[in-house]
DNA sequence: GTCTATAACTAGATAGAC
DNA sequence: GTCTATCTAGTTATAGAC
Protein backbone atom coordinates (compact mmCIF):
# COMPACT_ATOMS: atom_id res chain seq x y z
CA UNK A 1 0.00 0.00 0.00
CA UNK A 2 1.94 3.16 -1.34
CA UNK A 3 0.95 6.24 0.59
CA UNK A 4 0.25 8.65 -2.31
CA UNK A 5 -2.28 6.11 -4.45
CA UNK A 6 -5.57 7.25 -2.54
CA UNK A 7 -7.18 10.30 -4.62
CA UNK A 8 -4.46 12.68 -5.45
CA UNK A 9 -2.04 12.14 -8.88
CA UNK A 10 0.96 13.51 -8.83
CA UNK A 11 1.21 15.76 -5.48
CA UNK A 12 -0.06 14.32 -2.43
CA UNK A 13 1.97 16.12 -0.14
CA UNK A 14 0.06 18.50 1.28
CA UNK A 15 -1.57 15.64 3.36
CA UNK A 16 2.13 15.96 5.49
CA UNK A 17 0.70 19.67 7.34
CA UNK A 18 -2.42 17.80 7.98
CA UNK A 19 -0.91 14.72 9.42
CA UNK A 20 1.93 16.72 11.19
CA UNK A 21 -1.73 19.21 13.22
CA UNK A 22 -3.74 15.76 13.50
CA UNK A 23 -0.44 14.17 15.48
CA UNK A 24 0.23 17.70 17.51
CA UNK A 25 -3.46 17.82 18.34
CA UNK A 26 -3.37 14.63 19.69
CA UNK A 27 0.06 14.66 21.68
CA UNK A 28 -0.58 18.30 23.19
CA UNK A 29 -4.50 17.50 24.39
CA UNK A 30 -3.16 14.27 26.01
CA UNK A 31 -0.21 15.66 27.59
CA UNK A 32 -0.15 19.58 27.18
CA UNK A 33 1.98 21.82 25.39
CA UNK A 34 5.23 22.12 27.20
CA UNK A 35 4.99 18.08 27.29
CA UNK A 36 5.59 16.93 24.02
CA UNK A 37 8.48 16.73 22.06
CA UNK A 38 8.74 17.74 18.24
CA UNK A 39 10.15 14.34 17.74
CA UNK A 40 7.13 12.86 19.10
CA UNK A 41 4.81 14.41 17.10
CA UNK A 42 6.75 13.55 13.79
CA UNK A 43 7.01 10.41 14.89
CA UNK A 44 3.42 10.25 15.22
CA UNK A 45 3.05 11.54 12.42
CA UNK A 46 5.40 9.50 10.39
CA UNK A 47 6.93 12.15 9.27
CA UNK A 48 10.70 13.64 9.72
CA UNK A 49 11.72 16.12 12.43
CA UNK A 50 12.50 18.89 10.34
CA UNK A 51 9.03 18.94 8.16
CA UNK A 52 7.85 20.49 11.76
CA UNK A 53 10.04 23.52 10.94
CA UNK A 54 9.94 23.68 7.35
CA UNK A 55 6.28 23.96 7.13
CA UNK A 56 5.96 25.82 10.60
CA UNK A 57 8.62 27.57 11.17
CA UNK A 58 8.70 26.65 14.63
CA UNK A 59 7.01 24.51 17.54
CA UNK A 60 5.31 27.53 18.25
CA UNK A 61 4.07 28.60 14.83
CA UNK A 62 2.58 24.49 14.69
CA UNK A 63 0.95 25.20 18.62
CA UNK A 64 -0.82 28.22 16.49
CA UNK A 65 -1.67 26.34 13.89
CA UNK A 66 -3.33 23.30 15.85
CA UNK A 67 -5.50 25.86 17.59
CA UNK A 68 -6.17 28.31 14.98
CA UNK A 69 -7.56 24.99 12.72
CA UNK A 70 -10.37 24.22 15.61
CA UNK A 71 -11.05 27.58 17.12
CA UNK A 72 -11.58 29.58 13.81
CA UNK A 73 -14.84 26.93 12.41
CA UNK A 74 -15.75 26.39 16.04
CA UNK A 75 -16.30 29.92 16.95
CA UNK A 76 -17.81 30.87 13.55
CA UNK A 77 -20.17 27.66 13.96
CA UNK A 78 -21.54 29.70 17.33
CA UNK A 79 -22.27 32.81 16.51
CA UNK A 80 -24.18 31.39 13.33
CA UNK A 81 -26.12 29.40 15.77
CA UNK A 82 -26.69 32.54 17.53
CA UNK A 83 -27.40 34.33 14.72
CA UNK A 84 -30.16 31.50 13.83
CA UNK A 85 -31.67 31.74 17.63
CA UNK A 86 -31.83 35.55 17.50
CA UNK A 87 -33.62 35.75 14.28
CA UNK A 88 -35.90 33.23 15.20
CA UNK A 89 -36.82 34.89 18.30
CA UNK A 90 -37.80 38.39 15.90
CA UNK A 91 -37.39 41.85 18.33
CA UNK A 92 -37.82 39.85 21.61
CA UNK A 93 -34.90 37.99 23.42
CA UNK A 94 -34.62 34.92 22.95
CA UNK A 95 -34.38 32.26 25.62
CA UNK A 96 -31.58 32.11 28.07
CA UNK A 97 -31.39 28.18 27.29
CA UNK A 98 -31.32 28.53 23.49
CA UNK A 99 -28.14 31.23 23.93
CA UNK A 100 -26.43 28.84 26.02
CA UNK A 101 -27.01 26.26 23.37
CA UNK A 102 -25.34 28.06 21.11
CA UNK A 103 -22.29 28.51 23.12
CA UNK A 104 -21.80 25.16 24.24
CA UNK A 105 -23.55 22.24 21.62
CA UNK A 106 -20.64 23.93 18.77
CA UNK A 107 -18.00 22.91 21.21
CA UNK A 108 -19.05 19.71 22.70
CA UNK A 109 -20.09 17.81 19.19
CA UNK A 110 -16.94 18.90 18.04
CA UNK A 111 -14.75 17.32 21.25
CA UNK A 112 -16.83 14.32 21.06
CA UNK A 113 -16.78 14.21 16.87
CA UNK A 114 -14.15 11.44 16.32
CA UNK A 115 -15.20 11.60 12.57
CA UNK A 116 -12.96 15.23 12.80
CA UNK A 117 -9.78 13.34 13.99
CA UNK A 118 -10.59 15.26 16.80
CA UNK A 119 -11.29 13.12 19.67
CA UNK A 120 -8.99 14.66 21.64
CA UNK A 121 -9.39 18.41 21.23
CA UNK A 122 -11.35 17.98 24.20
CA UNK A 123 -8.60 18.27 26.04
CA UNK A 124 -6.60 20.90 23.78
CA UNK A 125 -9.62 23.16 24.44
CA UNK A 126 -9.37 22.78 28.02
CA UNK A 127 -5.88 23.36 27.50
CA UNK A 128 -6.53 26.54 26.29
CA UNK A 129 -7.70 28.25 29.47
CA UNK A 130 -5.64 26.58 31.66
CA UNK A 131 -2.17 26.74 30.07
CA UNK A 132 -0.35 30.11 30.73
CA UNK A 133 1.82 31.86 28.42
CA UNK A 134 1.92 35.26 26.39
CA UNK A 135 1.34 32.79 22.93
CA UNK A 136 -1.83 31.27 24.20
CA UNK A 137 -3.01 35.38 25.40
CA UNK A 138 -2.26 36.28 21.87
CA UNK A 139 -4.06 33.24 20.14
CA UNK A 140 -7.34 33.76 22.78
CA UNK A 141 -7.74 37.24 21.73
CA UNK A 142 -7.92 36.45 18.41
CA UNK A 143 -10.50 33.92 18.38
CA UNK A 144 -12.43 34.60 21.81
CA UNK A 145 -12.81 38.76 21.35
CA UNK A 146 -15.58 38.85 19.61
CA UNK A 147 -17.46 35.78 20.31
CA UNK A 148 -17.55 37.07 24.05
CA UNK A 149 -18.82 40.19 23.40
CA UNK A 150 -21.52 38.87 21.27
CA UNK A 151 -23.00 36.29 24.06
CA UNK A 152 -22.17 38.95 26.42
CA UNK A 153 -24.44 41.05 24.83
CA UNK A 154 -27.14 38.37 24.43
CA UNK A 155 -27.35 37.16 27.45
CA UNK A 156 -27.42 40.44 29.24
CA UNK A 157 -30.57 41.60 27.12
CA UNK A 158 -31.89 37.99 28.55
CA UNK A 159 -31.59 38.47 31.99
CA UNK A 160 -32.21 42.52 32.23
CA UNK A 161 -32.27 42.01 36.15
CA UNK A 162 -28.51 41.01 35.98
CA UNK A 163 -25.98 43.98 36.08
CA UNK A 164 -22.94 43.83 33.22
CA UNK A 165 -20.37 42.35 35.46
CA UNK A 166 -22.50 39.77 37.38
CA UNK A 167 -23.49 38.71 33.85
CA UNK A 168 -19.87 38.29 33.10
CA UNK A 169 -18.62 36.41 35.80
CA UNK A 170 -21.28 33.82 35.54
CA UNK A 171 -20.69 33.28 32.08
CA UNK A 172 -17.05 32.65 33.24
CA UNK A 173 -18.23 30.57 35.80
CA UNK A 174 -20.59 28.56 32.76
CA UNK A 175 -17.20 28.35 30.54
CA UNK A 176 -15.15 26.87 33.78
CA UNK A 177 -17.87 24.39 34.20
CA UNK A 178 -17.66 23.46 30.05
CA UNK A 179 -13.80 23.55 30.12
CA UNK A 180 -13.47 21.26 33.59
CA UNK A 181 -15.94 18.70 31.42
CA UNK A 182 -13.73 18.79 28.55
CA UNK A 183 -10.34 18.11 30.29
CA UNK A 184 -11.71 15.37 32.15
CA UNK A 185 -14.66 13.46 30.00
CA UNK A 186 -12.03 11.89 27.49
CA UNK A 187 -9.64 10.81 30.12
CA UNK A 188 -10.66 7.33 32.37
CA UNK A 189 -12.87 7.54 34.83
CA UNK A 190 -10.32 8.20 37.63
CA UNK A 191 -9.54 5.44 40.60
CA UNK A 192 -10.72 7.50 43.01
CA UNK A 193 -13.77 8.85 41.95
CA UNK A 194 -15.19 5.30 41.23
CA UNK A 195 -16.73 5.73 44.82
CA UNK A 196 -18.82 8.45 43.50
CA UNK A 197 -19.50 7.86 40.13
CA UNK A 198 -19.95 4.53 38.03
CA UNK A 199 -17.93 4.65 34.97
CA UNK A 200 -20.87 4.30 32.75
CA UNK A 201 -22.19 7.71 33.77
CA UNK A 202 -18.59 9.11 33.64
CA UNK A 203 -18.93 9.40 29.98
CA UNK A 204 -22.24 10.59 28.05
CA UNK A 205 -23.21 11.21 24.75
CA UNK A 206 -22.48 14.58 23.62
CA UNK A 207 -26.51 15.45 23.72
CA UNK A 208 -26.82 14.38 27.29
CA UNK A 209 -23.71 16.56 27.92
CA UNK A 210 -25.08 19.53 26.39
CA UNK A 211 -28.23 19.10 28.10
CA UNK A 212 -26.93 18.81 31.44
CA UNK A 213 -24.61 21.76 30.77
CA UNK A 214 -26.73 24.35 29.45
CA UNK A 215 -29.65 23.36 32.39
CA UNK A 216 -26.93 23.85 35.31
CA UNK A 217 -25.64 27.22 33.52
CA UNK A 218 -29.40 28.59 32.68
CA UNK A 219 -30.24 28.47 36.52
CA UNK A 220 -27.42 29.19 37.41
CA UNK A 221 -27.44 32.21 35.13
CA UNK A 222 -30.87 33.35 36.44
CA UNK A 223 -30.54 32.92 40.36
CA UNK A 224 -31.24 35.91 42.17
CA UNK A 225 -28.32 39.26 41.82
CA UNK A 226 -25.72 39.32 44.72
CA UNK A 227 -25.13 42.73 44.44
CA UNK A 228 -28.22 44.71 45.28
CA UNK B 1 21.96 42.17 57.77
CA UNK B 2 22.87 38.57 58.19
CA UNK B 3 20.01 36.00 57.33
CA UNK B 4 19.90 34.12 61.00
CA UNK B 5 19.88 36.86 63.29
CA UNK B 6 15.99 36.73 63.75
CA UNK B 7 14.62 34.44 66.36
CA UNK B 8 16.41 31.40 65.94
CA UNK B 9 20.29 30.88 67.72
CA UNK B 10 22.74 28.46 66.15
CA UNK B 11 20.57 26.83 63.66
CA UNK B 12 18.62 28.76 61.45
CA UNK B 13 18.51 26.10 58.60
CA UNK B 14 15.18 25.11 58.23
CA UNK B 15 14.12 28.45 56.82
CA UNK B 16 15.87 26.70 53.42
CA UNK B 17 13.20 24.81 52.98
CA UNK B 18 10.31 27.08 53.23
CA UNK B 19 12.26 29.54 50.97
CA UNK B 20 12.07 26.91 48.02
CA UNK B 21 8.53 26.09 49.00
CA UNK B 22 7.50 29.91 48.59
CA UNK B 23 9.59 30.33 45.79
CA UNK B 24 8.49 27.10 43.66
CA UNK B 25 4.52 27.50 44.77
CA UNK B 26 4.84 31.30 43.52
CA UNK B 27 7.03 30.17 39.68
CA UNK B 28 4.61 27.29 39.36
CA UNK B 29 1.21 29.03 40.04
CA UNK B 30 2.72 31.78 37.24
CA UNK B 31 4.19 29.46 34.92
CA UNK B 32 2.73 26.23 35.37
CA UNK B 33 4.68 23.20 36.37
CA UNK B 34 6.48 22.39 33.45
CA UNK B 35 7.74 25.69 32.58
CA UNK B 36 10.01 26.30 35.35
CA UNK B 37 13.57 24.91 36.03
CA UNK B 38 14.78 24.31 39.34
CA UNK B 39 17.29 27.13 38.28
CA UNK B 40 14.57 29.77 38.37
CA UNK B 41 13.57 28.35 41.70
CA UNK B 42 16.64 28.76 43.54
CA UNK B 43 17.49 31.78 42.09
CA UNK B 44 14.19 33.30 43.43
CA UNK B 45 14.63 31.84 46.92
CA UNK B 46 18.28 32.63 47.38
CA UNK B 47 19.45 29.19 47.74
CA UNK B 48 21.72 27.05 45.59
CA UNK B 49 20.58 24.77 42.69
CA UNK B 50 21.35 21.57 44.67
CA UNK B 51 19.16 22.87 47.72
CA UNK B 52 16.58 21.40 46.38
CA UNK B 53 18.33 17.65 45.41
CA UNK B 54 19.17 17.81 49.64
CA UNK B 55 16.34 18.65 50.88
CA UNK B 56 13.33 17.14 48.25
CA UNK B 57 14.85 14.74 46.28
CA UNK B 58 14.16 15.52 43.04
CA UNK B 59 11.93 18.16 41.45
CA UNK B 60 8.75 15.94 41.62
CA UNK B 61 9.73 15.60 45.54
CA UNK B 62 9.45 19.40 45.54
CA UNK B 63 6.48 19.31 43.51
CA UNK B 64 4.35 17.11 45.55
CA UNK B 65 5.72 19.20 48.84
CA UNK B 66 4.61 22.39 47.47
CA UNK B 67 1.03 21.02 46.66
CA UNK B 68 1.07 18.89 50.16
CA UNK B 69 1.79 22.14 52.16
CA UNK B 70 -1.52 23.84 51.00
CA UNK B 71 -3.93 20.87 49.98
CA UNK B 72 -3.53 18.85 53.37
CA UNK B 73 -4.99 21.85 55.54
CA UNK B 74 -7.52 23.45 52.72
CA UNK B 75 -9.35 20.30 52.65
CA UNK B 76 -9.11 19.66 56.12
CA UNK B 77 -10.40 23.35 57.08
CA UNK B 78 -13.16 22.41 54.37
CA UNK B 79 -14.06 19.23 56.06
CA UNK B 80 -14.10 20.99 59.45
CA UNK B 81 -16.38 23.32 58.08
CA UNK B 82 -18.68 20.81 56.74
CA UNK B 83 -18.61 19.07 60.52
CA UNK B 84 -19.84 22.49 61.55
CA UNK B 85 -22.80 23.21 59.20
CA UNK B 86 -23.96 19.89 59.35
CA UNK B 87 -23.88 19.81 63.25
CA UNK B 88 -25.77 22.42 63.21
CA UNK B 89 -29.08 21.06 60.73
CA UNK B 90 -29.02 18.31 63.49
CA UNK B 91 -31.24 15.52 62.14
CA UNK B 92 -31.82 17.66 59.08
CA UNK B 93 -30.18 18.23 56.18
CA UNK B 94 -27.57 21.45 56.24
CA UNK B 95 -28.87 24.26 53.40
CA UNK B 96 -26.83 23.68 50.17
CA UNK B 97 -25.96 27.07 50.36
CA UNK B 98 -24.27 26.09 53.49
CA UNK B 99 -22.54 22.80 52.35
CA UNK B 100 -21.18 24.96 49.10
CA UNK B 101 -19.78 27.75 51.48
CA UNK B 102 -18.29 25.11 53.28
CA UNK B 103 -16.70 23.78 49.81
CA UNK B 104 -15.72 26.95 48.54
CA UNK B 105 -15.25 29.59 51.01
CA UNK B 106 -11.66 28.01 52.26
CA UNK B 107 -10.17 27.81 48.78
CA UNK B 108 -10.90 31.15 48.05
CA UNK B 109 -9.95 32.34 51.24
CA UNK B 110 -6.56 30.77 51.62
CA UNK B 111 -6.43 31.39 47.46
CA UNK B 112 -6.86 35.58 48.37
CA UNK B 113 -4.79 35.02 51.81
CA UNK B 114 -1.20 37.66 51.20
CA UNK B 115 -0.17 37.24 54.50
CA UNK B 116 0.14 33.03 53.93
CA UNK B 117 2.60 34.21 51.05
CA UNK B 118 -0.09 32.22 49.05
CA UNK B 119 -1.32 34.97 47.00
CA UNK B 120 -0.53 33.13 43.97
CA UNK B 121 -1.93 29.89 45.36
CA UNK B 122 -4.64 30.19 42.84
CA UNK B 123 -2.83 29.58 39.60
CA UNK B 124 -1.80 26.70 41.84
CA UNK B 125 -4.99 25.22 42.54
CA UNK B 126 -6.42 25.80 39.27
CA UNK B 127 -3.00 24.21 37.80
CA UNK B 128 -4.22 21.22 39.84
CA UNK B 129 -7.19 20.27 37.99
CA UNK B 130 -5.66 21.10 34.35
CA UNK B 131 -2.18 19.90 34.33
CA UNK B 132 -1.81 16.32 33.38
CA UNK B 133 0.35 13.91 34.23
CA UNK B 134 0.40 10.82 36.53
CA UNK B 135 2.06 12.69 39.37
CA UNK B 136 -0.69 15.17 39.74
CA UNK B 137 -3.02 11.92 39.64
CA UNK B 138 -1.42 10.77 43.06
CA UNK B 139 -1.63 14.07 44.42
CA UNK B 140 -5.33 14.33 44.15
CA UNK B 141 -5.92 10.85 45.36
CA UNK B 142 -4.33 11.24 48.40
CA UNK B 143 -6.09 14.94 49.10
CA UNK B 144 -9.46 14.97 47.18
CA UNK B 145 -10.96 11.40 48.01
CA UNK B 146 -12.20 11.57 51.36
CA UNK B 147 -13.18 15.01 50.96
CA UNK B 148 -15.24 14.43 47.38
CA UNK B 149 -16.95 11.89 48.73
CA UNK B 150 -18.36 13.36 51.56
CA UNK B 151 -19.28 16.40 49.31
CA UNK B 152 -20.94 14.45 47.35
CA UNK B 153 -22.97 12.48 50.04
CA UNK B 154 -24.18 15.73 51.59
CA UNK B 155 -25.11 17.68 48.44
CA UNK B 156 -27.27 14.21 47.49
CA UNK B 157 -29.13 14.03 50.73
CA UNK B 158 -29.55 18.08 50.52
CA UNK B 159 -31.23 17.57 46.80
CA UNK B 160 -32.78 14.45 47.21
CA UNK B 161 -34.62 14.68 43.91
CA UNK B 162 -31.33 14.36 41.62
CA UNK B 163 -29.71 11.22 41.16
CA UNK B 164 -25.79 10.51 42.24
CA UNK B 165 -24.47 10.58 38.80
CA UNK B 166 -26.33 13.93 38.45
CA UNK B 167 -25.12 15.52 41.99
CA UNK B 168 -22.06 14.38 40.52
CA UNK B 169 -21.83 16.02 37.60
CA UNK B 170 -23.10 19.23 38.69
CA UNK B 171 -20.12 19.17 41.72
CA UNK B 172 -17.96 18.33 38.53
CA UNK B 173 -19.62 22.01 36.90
CA UNK B 174 -19.17 23.54 40.33
CA UNK B 175 -16.02 22.82 40.31
CA UNK B 176 -15.10 23.73 37.32
CA UNK B 177 -16.61 27.29 38.05
CA UNK B 178 -14.75 27.79 41.20
CA UNK B 179 -11.06 26.47 39.70
CA UNK B 180 -11.78 28.53 36.67
CA UNK B 181 -12.11 31.58 38.75
CA UNK B 182 -8.81 31.02 40.65
CA UNK B 183 -6.55 30.42 37.74
CA UNK B 184 -7.54 34.03 36.21
CA UNK B 185 -8.60 36.16 39.21
CA UNK B 186 -4.92 36.75 40.15
CA UNK B 187 -3.51 37.72 36.37
CA UNK B 188 -4.86 41.22 35.18
CA UNK B 189 -7.54 41.82 33.09
CA UNK B 190 -6.62 40.67 29.74
CA UNK B 191 -6.99 43.44 26.76
CA UNK B 192 -9.34 41.29 24.97
CA UNK B 193 -12.26 41.08 27.93
CA UNK B 194 -11.85 45.06 28.98
CA UNK B 195 -14.93 45.58 26.17
CA UNK B 196 -16.98 43.27 28.56
CA UNK B 197 -16.00 43.81 32.30
CA UNK B 198 -14.40 46.58 34.12
CA UNK B 199 -10.75 46.60 35.40
CA UNK B 200 -12.65 47.17 38.86
CA UNK B 201 -15.02 44.51 38.90
CA UNK B 202 -12.52 41.85 37.73
CA UNK B 203 -10.86 41.71 40.61
CA UNK B 204 -13.03 41.21 43.70
CA UNK B 205 -12.73 41.21 47.39
CA UNK B 206 -13.30 36.93 48.62
CA UNK B 207 -16.74 37.30 50.28
CA UNK B 208 -17.98 38.83 47.06
CA UNK B 209 -16.69 36.33 45.12
CA UNK B 210 -17.76 33.63 47.54
CA UNK B 211 -21.40 35.21 47.43
CA UNK B 212 -21.24 34.79 43.61
CA UNK B 213 -19.72 31.39 43.41
CA UNK B 214 -22.00 29.74 45.97
CA UNK B 215 -25.28 31.83 44.28
CA UNK B 216 -24.55 30.70 40.72
CA UNK B 217 -23.53 26.83 42.23
CA UNK B 218 -26.54 26.73 44.10
CA UNK B 219 -28.72 27.40 41.55
CA UNK B 220 -27.43 25.46 39.16
CA UNK B 221 -27.47 22.66 41.46
CA UNK B 222 -31.18 22.76 41.88
CA UNK B 223 -32.10 22.92 38.38
CA UNK B 224 -34.59 20.47 37.12
CA UNK B 225 -33.19 17.11 36.72
CA UNK B 226 -32.34 16.12 33.08
CA UNK B 227 -32.59 12.28 33.17
CA UNK B 228 -36.58 11.75 33.55
C1' DG C 1 9.86 18.71 -0.09
C1' DT C 2 12.29 15.39 2.55
C1' DC C 3 15.98 13.58 5.01
C1' DT C 4 20.52 12.88 8.01
C1' DA C 5 23.57 14.84 10.95
C1' DT C 6 24.67 18.00 14.13
C1' DA C 7 24.95 22.49 16.30
C1' DA C 8 23.62 25.19 20.30
C1' DC C 9 21.29 25.13 24.25
C1' DT C 10 18.78 23.79 28.52
C1' DA C 11 17.12 20.47 31.64
C1' DG C 12 17.60 17.60 36.12
C1' DA C 13 20.80 15.33 38.89
C1' DT C 14 25.36 14.38 41.31
C1' DA C 15 30.33 14.38 43.09
C1' DG C 16 33.08 16.14 46.19
C1' DA C 17 35.25 20.27 48.50
C1' DC C 18 34.10 23.11 52.31
C1' DG D 1 23.90 21.95 55.16
C1' DT D 2 25.77 24.52 51.46
C1' DC D 3 28.39 25.37 47.53
C1' DT D 4 30.95 24.95 42.71
C1' DA D 5 31.66 22.38 38.90
C1' DT D 6 30.25 19.02 35.98
C1' DC D 7 27.81 15.00 33.91
C1' DT D 8 24.26 13.08 31.09
C1' DA D 9 20.26 13.35 28.62
C1' DG D 10 16.97 15.66 26.11
C1' DT D 11 15.40 19.89 23.56
C1' DT D 12 14.72 23.10 19.44
C1' DA D 13 16.53 24.49 15.37
C1' DT D 14 19.46 24.44 11.21
C1' DA D 15 22.89 23.22 7.54
C1' DG D 16 23.38 20.89 3.63
C1' DA D 17 22.95 16.46 0.82
C1' DC D 18 19.45 14.31 -1.93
Amino acid sequence: MTSQSESCGERCHAATKEKILDAAEKLFAMRGLNNVPMRDITQEAGVNVAAINYHFGSKDGLITAVFDRRLAPLNQARMAALDIVEAAAGKNSPNLEDILGAFIRPVVELAMNPKLGAITFTGLMGRCFSEPGERLNQIMQKHFEKLVGRFHAAMLRAIPTLSREEVFWRMHFTNGALHNSLLTMEKPLPEWLSNVVDAKDYHLDSESQVRRLVAFAAAGLRAPSTTP
